[in-house]
DNA sequence: AGTCCTTGCTTGACGAAGCAACTATACGGC
DNA sequence: GCCGTATAGTTGCTTCGTCAAGCAAGGACT
């Protein structure tokens, strides 16, 4: 139980610090990037953006403005609703994300997956779907 | 892989939230208390703890500074080597652990434990011993 | 003892994220 | 069409954690 904890306290800060030394990219603007790169024409309102993230809408705003200032994405007013704004990856954008995912992959690798040994990958995959849903 | 990563980035933010709304104590304030509860005579150097919490030196100074004023931690003047502190857990701090402790334990399952239907849970406390270390 | 380097910890300055207050747009009732 | 309320996002302020610099004590070499 102990160890659950610092586990789970540590992961994203482990892998946080290789994202940045190695790529320069925090995983926030990476996470960013990669629910971009899913979503339907690759753009997403703020609001579902950072709840997507599991971030204030407020320091949603802030990733979006950093990622903007780098290129990697550009706001769009939202066409239906002049209050919205569609945050847009942009091809920049999508390069810097297939440029980091390997080490992304990487770390949580290293940090992770390569210590779960014996158990069901594929049923432990299930779980995650159903945790992060 | 996507899945695993929201998860390993949202879950400590969703336990910090759960303890930070029904007990008033951040994640890593109880983590501290924890490891020092663990400790040989409920007392560690400043590095060890900060060390073991995975968080810098400065950092761990400001966690143990709101510890201390909160009465949770007292701080003593290492004996073979005064340059060094030792924080020392108090009675109050224990006691607070042991208060807030259900609310962790509930949090963890809430999160994370209860979906992992299927999973060697036996295996994953192993593996979690492994990546913690 | 005196000088110099190292180590343990704290402090100052800064970036990142949250909340609450604000602005701008939408929408329902009249 | 006009008013009041609700919703989308941004901005100001505060808090937390990091890095770099500082300070104080240890330890080595002379």
């Amino acid at each position: 139980m102990r160890a659950l904890n610092r586990v789970i306290y540590s992961l994203p800060r482990a892998i946080d610090a290789d994202m940045l030394r190695e790529q320069g990219l925090p995983l926030i603007e990476y996470l960013t990037l990669m629910h971009l790169s899913e979503a339907a024409d690759r753009q997403l309102r703020m609001s579902e953006l950072a709840t997507i993230c599991e971030l204030s809408l407020s320091g949603m705003t802030r990733v979006v403005q950093r990622l903007e200032a780098q290129g990697f994405v550009q706001r769009v007013r939202c066409e239906q609703d002049a209050r919205g704004w569609n945050a847009v990856l942009t091809d920049a954008g999508f390069a810097r994300l297939e440029q980091a995912w390997p080490t992304n992959l990487a770390a949580t690798r290293r940090h992770f997956i390569d210590h779960l040994a014996g158990l069901d990958l594929k049923q432990l995959a299930a779980a995650m779907q159903k945790i992060a849903s």
